[in-house]
DNA sequence: TATAGTAGTATACAAAAGTATAGCGCTATA
DNA sequence: TATAGCGCTATACTTTTGTATACTACTATA
């Protein structure tokens, strides 16, 4: 009762930012690639091993699109051969609370998957 | 150095069940839909009204979707006209947490862009 | 000298996601 | 009788996402 007169407002103020995140993190790859960045900086090719099944042209794509967005820094070290690193920045360390969430949420579905079908 | 060692299989223990959550939430929509449902059942119209954008093509694609997936459970009243509902199932119950760290984190940005931008 | 690794880009294509618009049979209301 | 709401589906289209394969120029190793 009180709820509904509530609702509206409260169902717009989770929808917000929520969108905004998603058009954020979109796609298959950004959160695999992020979670494969919170280990610790790596190089294309570590990231390329670590995230199964991407392929050369999505995850430089990606990493292109979160560099533009503040997620990803890219580095240059001037060694010789150069060798070229990614780090997450701040706003993705954030991101922890939003991975740790998934990751349960993903193991409770497999767990209804398996007592469910076999 | 510990942590090197330990790396390979954590990253992997995290990266599957993230993987498998993506692969069933995937998609612009299918968030804010269940967002929308979380404040109680509602009729497609309804949903339709709430979530702002999206076509009837997509809601009803995206609810089927979330129905074959056990996430929402369709009603029919035998009213007369029949009316039909939607509702959560416990399974996306278990979301709140996800949606709660996505529109945190949604905030951030929010607040970020502001700073930097305007 | 041949091979493999480095960090990608180029090209072509297929599949999925999303948009736009129209329409259906039904019922309740003006 | 006309209109609007109900819960969709149909058709046609565009955009985005993803795959597959080949290629570059460089360096280090076998």
């Amino acid at each position: 009762m009180a709820k509904k007169i509530k609702e509206p407002e409260e169902c717009k103020s989770i929808l917000k930012p929520v969108r905004d995140a998603l058009d954020i993190l979109n796609g298959k790859w950004k959160l695999p690639i992020i979670i494969a960045l919170s280990f610790g900086e790596k190089r294309y090719g570590e990231i390329a091993r670590e995230v199964h099944g991407i392929t050369d042209r999505m995850l430089s794509r990606e990493l292109r699109d979160l560099e533009i967005n503040g997620l990803v820094k890219r580095k240059v070290l001037d060694t010789h051969p150069v060798k070229i690193t990614y780090e997450l920045t701040p706003q993705s360390d954030s991101l922890d609370e939003v991975i740790e969430a998934l990751r349960k949420w993903g193991m409770i579905l497999r767990k209804n998957m398996v007592s469910k079908k076999k």
